[in-house]
DNA sequence: TTAAAGCATAGACTATACTCTATACTTTCA
DNA sequence: TGAAAGTATAGAGTATAGTCTATGCTTTAA
């Protein structure tokens, strides 16, 4: 598919995929049988991985962040344990950053009981 | 106390204090009986009020969400319904990214089989 | 008492992640 | 066939959240 459809399909405006692009999370191919032009062709399985990048953004990784884990995820020159160890690593960021979610929900809570018992 | 002490207490740079409080997270008084300078003085209970502040941060609240949720919390204009509905807003927002970071926990944990399984 | 360190304000600069504009070529469709 | 819409590239502009520099005054410690 061409960009414009990429677009519809994700949500992303065509500056925005043309950032990530240049950025380096993904990649298109120009057919080279078209002489015509070198509009650029995107792969269906793009979609997905795209709302990951949205997904993986919302909770707060930056775009470095997550170029460096597609980069590992489908890089042929690392060895599996190093892939799993990179993973891994990941894993225990987002369990600390949804223990300091539950701690701030907590602490709204305890806020809203102040709140109506006119402690503040 | 003054900047610099906060800013030991609280562990972020005087730099980052200034612009806070011009962003109005918060606000330090001059010492009315000292006419010499117009230093001005911190209260103590600023320095747990920072750190929600930088939890808030890291979780992912932007400094204008923060800012919202701060004057609300200590307006007196607010009623007693409306403070607790804007914190039962930002409890809900709270459960949605807990929900987005087990998802991608969850994808991150598949990662590991298929890396394990030799699928990419 | 004077040099060093601290304080305040203003404004310039930086990084990240877009977002928009300009230019030029290509495709599509009435 | 020609106007409208789409594509590519380059570069400028924007918002957020700092970070740094300059200037000038004040306090502190040798």
């Amino acid at each position: 598919m061409l960009i414009s459809e990429l677009s519809k399909r994700t949500g992303l405006s065509t500056h925005t995929l043309r950032y990530y692009e240049n950025y380096g999370l993904f990649k298109g191919v120009t057919d080279e049988k078209v002489k015509t032009n070198n509009y650029k062709q995107y792969d269906e399985s793009l979609v997905e991985k795209l709302e990951l990048i949205k997904e993986a953004k919302e909770i707060g990784f930056t775009l470095s962040e997550i170029k460096k884990l597609l980069d590992s995820w489908f890089s042929k020159r690392l060895s599996v344990e190093k892939k799993v160890e990179i993973l891994e690593t990941k894993i225990k960021e987002i369990d600390g950053k949804i223990h300091q979610l539950k701690q701030v929900r907590k602490f709204l809570v305890e806020g809203i009981e102040d709140v109506r018992k006119g402690d503040c």
